[in-house]
RNA sequence: GCGCCCAUCGUCUAUCGGUCAGGACAUCAGGUUUUCAUCCUGAGAAGCGGGGUUCGACUCCCCGUGGGCGCGCCA
């Protein structure tokens, strides 16, 4: 069967690189095994889905080149379909409705399976015993078992269980009598609504049961099943729930396997049952570890660096990011970090995806991401600058040659994108300068005199890297300074910085007035 | 509280019972260089703790500890 997944986030708020790093594990699995990466854009949620939220997750897709292969589904769209499911279940009696607390309409609640065959999903674990509060009652009805136990300190916490994970169940009270037996009563219960109650009981015996889920990455997963409850599937004012759209969505896009955080494999057991429920065997699952945030903690709304758009702007290219956050819970096996998109897809497999949690390293990223801007050819590279630089004022009037010059000089130099801010002091004379330092620079015993001669000998200089270095190592000799002791100085009377490109490239790039201005302006302000 | 999951250098990771536990980022120390960046050398840095199983365990099992997730008429 031709593998189908898909990436489906809801748009509130701004997509979170955990999520589109979901997205790309999903991207690169569709790609390795020549299925379809879908999108489909979960946006029930009429209260936090936003416009703004969706354009921006949209354009996150696509600068990273997460391209789907159709038509972008919107799960509000479905929402017929999803209500339909609903009857369908309530009719087949799957599914029934219970009135909401403050007793204005009626949700429809899906009820774990309790009787019948069990799915290929379920299995058994043989009989089990449990202690229970004899001052509580126990009780027994449609929605569920409910009772109490005594916990460690003596005290009474309630008990909440699904009917289909107390197969069998018997009460007996502490003579180790029978009060109450569950399976002649099914049918009562189920089909008429009725309700037992038992005062007194002291200990339970039931056949208990538990969900497998085979998960490709974190291996067979197993949930004891008197832990779950039935769930809501829709909501009293008539929307269908996350389960259902969720399960029906997947279904009609006849997605074979779902890749997504952790933190919905408890969703997934129930998931499995709604599956099931439709007539459906349930895709395959792999649970991708969280990414967590340099304090070790699970990314949250403070912090700004993890939405996606954001390293956009930061001057991360799309290719060094994409790199980046696939080695995130996952490596080729081999010590390869900087790969191809091709490379990536050629060796993706979810078996090699790691189950514990990483934390996002931003200066492993930056070094990516300088590798990635020394490789690109010199064309893109001015390119991108440009576009990142966008329209900034110094930009204005700059020659084309001149402005490729700089980035020719200057791209093994920048780790991202936004390092070009820097380069105003080629262009412009209102740059920023390193006051303090070039103070230090400036002031030197004698440098006054030195800096003035190097002026004066700026005018007749060929104006050549090799002429430019004689001269300075002439005036360093007739001032009696330590031959190499005048560059930087000269740098920081030129450049306002003390870190740069070669001095004498930089100088020619700067240009022979501008120079001869900035020095004079440094010794004499 | 209950349930589920996770655990190798500071960080990302390799290792699918036998390795001097490897690589990368970061850090530190040298060298090259007019500063920076590059480049080259080198260094320090890890199997959470305790029990088993085994000739042998980072690797398998159990307990503990720590962390995460879930327990909604949110998604």
């Amino acid at each position: 069967m031709k593998v189908r997944v898909r990436f489906a986030p809801s748009p509130t708020g701004n997509v979170h690189i955990g999520n589109i790093r979901a997205a790309i594990f999903n991207w690169l699995f569709a790609r390795h095994e020549g299925g379809s990466f879908l999108l489909r854009i979960e946006d029930t949620d009429a209260e936090r889905s936003t416009d703004e939220a969706k354009r921006t997750l949209l354009d996150a897709m696509e600068w990273l080149g997460l391209n789907g292969d159709e038509p972008i589904v919107y799960q509000s769209a479905q929402t017929a379909a999803h209500l339909a499911a609903a009857e369908d279940l309530v009719r087949r009696g799957q599914a029934y409705r219970r009135t909401s607390p403050d007793g204005t309409g009626a949700a429809v609640v899906f009820r774990m399976p309790a009787e019948g065959p069990d799915p290929a999903f379920i299995r058994s674990c043989g009989s089990k015993s449990a202690p229970v509060c004899p001052t509580e009652p126990f009780t027994v009805d449609g929605t569920g078992v409910r009772y109490s136990q005594v916990n460690r300190k003596g005290v009474a916490v309630p008990v909440e269980g699904c009917l289909a994970g107390y197969r069998n169940l018997r009460v007996l009270d502490a003579s180790g009598a029978c009060q109450f037996e569950l399976a002649p009563l099914l049918d009562r219960i189920l089909r008429k609504g009725e309700s037992f109650t038992v005062e007194g009981a002291a200990t339970i015996n039931y056949e208990q049961r538990e969900v497998v889920l085979p998960d490709l990455v974190k291996g067979k997963l197993t949930k004891p099943l008197e832990d779950m409850k039935d769930l809501v599937i829709v909501r009293s004012n008539g929307a269908p729930v996350f389960h259902l759209a969720n399960v029906c969505d997947d279904i009609a896009q006849g997605i074979t396997h779902i890749i997504r955080g952790d933190d919905h494999v408890e969703n997934t057991y129930r998931h499995l049952f709604l599956f099931h429920a439709l007539g459906h065997t349930p895709p395959g699952y792999a649970h991708l570890p969280m990414i967590v945030n340099a304090q070790g903690k699970p990314y949250s709304k403070r912090d700004g660096d993890a939405y996606v758009g954001d390293f956009k702007t930061k001057g991360f290219l799309p290719q060094a990011l994409f790199n980046y956050l696939s080695l995130l819970g996952w490596s080729p096996g081999e010590d390869r970090e900087k790969m191809t998109r091709d490379e990536a897809v050629r060796d993706f497999t979810l078996d090699r995806v790691k189950s514990g949690p990483a934390q996002m390293d931003l200066k492993k990223l930056t070094h990516l991401n300088w590798q990635y801007i020394a490789d690109m050819p010199i064309d893109i590279f001015e390119q991108a600058v440009r576009g990142a630089l966008g329209g900034m004022a110094w930009m204005q009037g700059v020659p084309p040659e001149s402005f490729r010059a700089v980035c020719a000089l200057m791209q093994s130099r920048c780790n991202t994108l936004q390092d070009p801010e820097g380069w105003q002091y080629f262009f412009a004379d209102d740059y920023p300068r390193e006051e303090k330092e070039a103070a230090k620079l400036l002031g030197r015993e004698g440098m006054t005199a030195a800096l003035e001669r190097v002026a004066l000998k700026l005018a007749p200089v060929e104006w050549t890297e090799a002429a430019i270095e004689a001269m300075i190592r002439d005036v360093e000799r007739e001032s009696g300074i330590p031959e190499g002791k005048l560059n930087q100085p000269v740098r920081v009377a030129v450049t306002g910085v003390t870190r740069g490109a070669g001095l004498y490239e930089t100088m020619i790039l700067v240009g022979r007035d501008r120079c001869r201005d900035r020095i004079v302006r440094a010794v004499r302000p």
